[in-house]
DNA sequence: TCCTACTGTGACCATTTGTTACATTTTGCT
DNA sequence: AGCAAAATGTAACAAATGGTCACAGTAGGA
């Protein structure tokens, strides 16, 4: 069921559109101010917001902006009467499409789910590419990586290299591997980089006190991730 | 070569007009009263249609009105007066868009792109294509940009490459790639002019202090938007 | 025409990455 | 155990890569 919520203060509207759009799975939520509207559409995750113009507490463009400071949650504009200078100015501040006041229930429907689509649709991309083992968390998205809820810059081969690790933890990954996927070329048995990476992404990486470390050598093959706590992400 | 059909009754403007235009692609004819201009703009088929409001002859209104009695094809209104009237009462009436006298022939240009691309295309709504990630809001009909709500002004070269790295939120975009798609070239290993531009991006892109940088570097590969707060990740 | 904004180029600098050399550890052998 | 060879760790330096300043060229607008 997807939580729409409906920012309008024409009370009677808004009962008959939660009623209308119920029937179609929808589950909808009214405010009747801009301002307490405002709060509710960053307090919680909405599929989509019905944002009427003329709104009393907090004009509905003022409350758009703050919204769109927030978040990226998508927004249906309503304009009150015929009033296309809102439609432009809507647009241009940032909604995802508006519909004149006043409109047929079911081109609402309509708009709302050509938004819906779109936005399921990119959403795709947004996956959430978080790798996590013993405090350690990756997140390739936003390339950052922090250990114990503390931030750690790395360069890209470091990054890459625990990466690597990361991508299954408490096994071992041979050096050839990390040479293909991290330096994007063939291992030879005297090229020392690796190691040299290794070594500066330990330093980086707090409890490089001998034991403890994070990232074990395993002698003649590569190395490993080391797992203390045993939450981790199965992936394969 | 785009057939364009410019009516309006400044001579000059006409012929300024077309001798832009044309260094862009299109070929302009220009007409200077109203009701030759209709005339013309159902004779033949126009990829779009530039009308003035204003104008000998017929009212430009009255043109806009007649023409879309017989024929779906693209206009653009030009407004003489800044007055929204003139905007509200051209859209209701049909016109794909309009832009207020004086314009920048840089915007027209843009504009006439952004209804032909429209038009060409699937959909012949007015609806926004918006790309978000981030607080970053890319808008590409009406070619702006926002963070967190507040207008940002790029110029072509930054807004292209910001399109393109919106495309795909935190994922690689290859120097290749952007070389082609933004500069319209192919990539050359000692062209430093992308460098510039993703420089010259980044300093207008609040949040520019190495860390949490919405541009990432990634060495010898290319460059990644980074996106921290995926919609798709609730903390609890 | 001048003025302005945008784009591209060369130069210079900082950071990252690779290499060499040497220290240290491990392993295998006697 | 003692030793040598092999593997790994790391410091120091060199090379590559990217960031940005400053300037030049260009095009558009006044």
């Amino acid at each position: 069921m997807e939580e729409i919520l409906l920012i309008d203060d024409d009370v009677e509207l808004c009962s008959m559109l939660a009623d209308y759009l119920g029937r179609y799975g929808f589950h909808v939520s009214a405010v009747h101010r801009g301002d307490t509207g405002l709060k509710e559409a960053v307090k919680k995750q909405y599929a989509l917001i019905l944002l009427d113009v003329m709104l009393p507490g907090l004009d509905g463009f003022e409350v758009l902006k703050r919204i769109r400071g927030a978040s990226s949650v998508n927004i249906l504009l309503l304009t009150a009467r015929g009033e296309d200078v809102d439609r432009i100015v809507g647009l241009e501040i940032g909604a995802d499409d508006y519909l004149p006041k006043p409109f047929n229930p079911r081109e609402l429907l309509a708009r709302m789910r050509a938004i819906l689509r779109r936005s399921s649709g990119a959403e795709a991309t947004l996956e959430p590419t978080l790798l996590r083992a013993d405090g350690l968390e990756l997140n390739t998205a936003a390339r950052t990586v922090s250990q114990n809820g503390k931030r750690i810059e790395l360069t890209d081969v470091e990054f890459a290299l625990l990466e690597s690790l990361l991508h299954s933890p408490g096994k071992v990954v041979t050096r050839e591997e990390l040479a293909e996927k991290v330096l994007g070329r063939e291992f030879h048995p005297f090229d020392r980089s690796l190691d040299m990476h290794i070594s500066r992404l330990r330093r980086k990486l707090s409890g490089s006190g001998t034991e403890d470390d994070l990232v074990k050598t395993v002698r003649g093959t590569g190395y490993q991730l080391a797992v203390h706590s045993g939450a981790s992400t199965p992936k394969d």
